[in-house]
DNA sequence: CCTGCGTTCCAAAACGTTTTGGAAAGGATA
DNA sequence: TATCCTTTCCAAAACGTTTTGGAACGCAGG
């Protein structure tokens, strides 16, 4: 059902059908009334692509899926997906995904979703330090918001877990406790957020005078099989640590697991921390003393960020950094041997 | 850039630009390498929504995520997500997500996403035995394709799981190891694989001349809460079962904590099975024996027959089931008290 | 009666493609 | 020379909207 169906019914021009359905004013409440009625009884929806093209605007805002994370390791994603379409949905905004393996064809379906028009705006996650998605759309004057920081010759707009703050609080939180040797397994470096992590723990290590230990900073991809090779090898190192920082929940659970095959217990004699508080975390045992995000909440300010940003909102004013507080369960205590 | 330009720039007409890009027949060898190499130079890349319009097709097909799940707790989704998204992609097709709250909004999203005309032909996901979804979907006569089956009048284009064979399979070898009083914790009735699982179930069951019992039948929601509640009520009954089938991974590793908490020991005391094989369920400890099902290749099958569907083949040649072999670890072994 | 001003309507252009139905030019055939 | 193909090109219509720039009408003020 068309707009010249609806017209031709009435006997109306298109165009008064039209302005009516868009409620300009120049057309008589009456008329307005029959329009409306008439294009409610025949179901008249109008046609996205059309308007689309008129417009000029695709009514879309796309986002791409790096397949790996896909691969089951990292229920986050779904629950930021959740979050942006959610609001996108409500805003009569489409959400198109693109999955792409992780790789050069990554940049590749930025390009095709940019330059077919398929989208006015993109969301980035995942962003790493040096993002040549970030500069592409830089170049290419596209609007877009990240979820995640980079280093970037321009300011852009970006929501964030403050994770420097929080892990410098968890790490003093250790501290606290009593422990001194404390391990980072950080994530990959390429990472924006991975630089992140490790400054708040070296701001708390510097500020309670501890040095820096090489040997307790391991670096691991984000899943429970890179925990668990990480924790191993800083377990069975000659002094263990008594703490061990994780980039991720699912980290920190490969690490859980690691420290009771080696029949360390938890938190007595080994104390661990994640970061996200996914549901796992609170029902892990022990329970998982972990660093709280709300994923979807931070999915939702994306969109409206992003709905900003397509409204001419200036990338300055769409810069935000969540808290992410420390949620204190059973995997952390005192530091062993009574300090 | 658009067409026109292309063409001024090269003292053409569009049309001629435009076969030749497409490779028709009717334009030289000499124009059409002279078009190609101009389009290519200036970056011409064709409107998505003008050749959507003119064509008369979305170019995109819709998936819609009821929010309710991507409350973490599946994983499974994300992964269905990622197998679909790739293989449209190479395919060209966009997907458009649309997330929304399990309810009435559902419905209007479907509604939505076909009557302005979003998509050319849509996923479903998670079937119900009676899925208005679905019934809106044939009355529109819009091409779909479903991850699941369902009660409805007329056959569709489904993918989905054996699971009716595959916990047949699963009891077949509980009893076999001398389990007599298997439970079994179901979904929920409504989704049209609930039953699939109940029936293989008690296939099994009859084959073996054991009689069905309502006591060691539950139902739960498919996420680790619902597993806890439903594993505990049965694990405290006065006579316990010495097996537990399990809808799902998910349910399945809740019942394995519960059983924890309650001291009793798995696989000596109890006997767990899940379904899907999530990365997780062969880290538990102990590692969980599970049905697999390969997740990303069916989401992969999915879009192919989507594809497949929409190039008109019929419907009666889209359905597939497909085997969940069962993947023995060490969540279970004999019936305890040596039958 | 003319002017000016609201009000209400509409024809036509535009968005960027694809496709239809020729047209022009050149060569071969009669 | 007239006719008929081939080859190569193109003008114009179409897809379904939105928007521009009036037009027609009635009415008040002069």
């Amino acid at each position: 059902m068309t707009l010249k169906r609806v017209a031709q019914d009435l006997n109306l021009s298109v165009t008064t059908v039209s302005r009516a359905l868009n409620g300009y004013s120049d057309v008589s409440e009456s008329t307005r009334e029959k329009v409306i009625d008439a294009a409610r009884r025949v179901g008249y929806v109008p046609n996205r692509l059309a308007q689309a093209l008129q417009r000029g605007t695709a009514e879309a805002v796309g986002i791409i899926l790096p397949s790996q994370f896909g691969h089951f390791e990292d229920p986050f994603f779904l629950e930021l997906l959740v979050g942006i379409g959610e609001r996108l949905h409500n805003a009569n905004l489409d959400l198109v995904v693109c999955a792409v393996p992780e790789g050069p064809a990554e940049l590749d379906a930025y390009k095709r979703l940019v330059e077919g028009r398929r989208a006015d705006a993109i969301i980035v996650a995942r962003t790493r330090r040096q993002d040549e998605r970030i500069d592409y759309l830089i170049d290419r004057g596209v609007p877009f918001v990240t979820h995640g920081r980079a280093e970037t010759r321009e300011p852009i707009a970006f929501i964030d877990a403050d994770a420097r703050t929080a892990f410098r609080r968890s790490t003093r939180r250790l501290i606290e406790l009593g422990h001194r040797r404390i391990a980072l397994i950080g994530a990959p470096e390429e990472l924006f957020t991975a630089g992140e992590r490790k400054a708040g723990y070296e701001d708390a290590l510097r500020e309670a005078g501890i040095a820096f230990d090489p040997n307790l900073y391991a670096v691991t991809k984000l899943n429970e099989r890179g925990g668990t090779a990480a924790a191993e090898r800083l377990l069975q190192a000659e002094t263990r640590p008594t703490a061990l920082l994780c980039a991720n929940d699912t980290v920190a659970l490969g690490a859980l697991r690691i420290a009771r095959r080696l029949g360390i217990t938890v938190p007595e004699e080994l104390s661990i921390v994640g970061f996200d508080d996914l549901p796992m975390a609170a029902q892990a045992e022990p329970a998982l003393t972990t660093m709280r995000q709300d994923i979807r909440r931070a999915g939702a300010r994306l969109a409206e960020m992003t709905c900003a940003r397509l409204g001419g909102t200036a990338v300055n004013d769409l810069q935000e950094l969540l808290e992410a507080p420390l949620i204190e369960r059973e995997s952390t205590g005192p530091a062993p041997g009574g300090a």
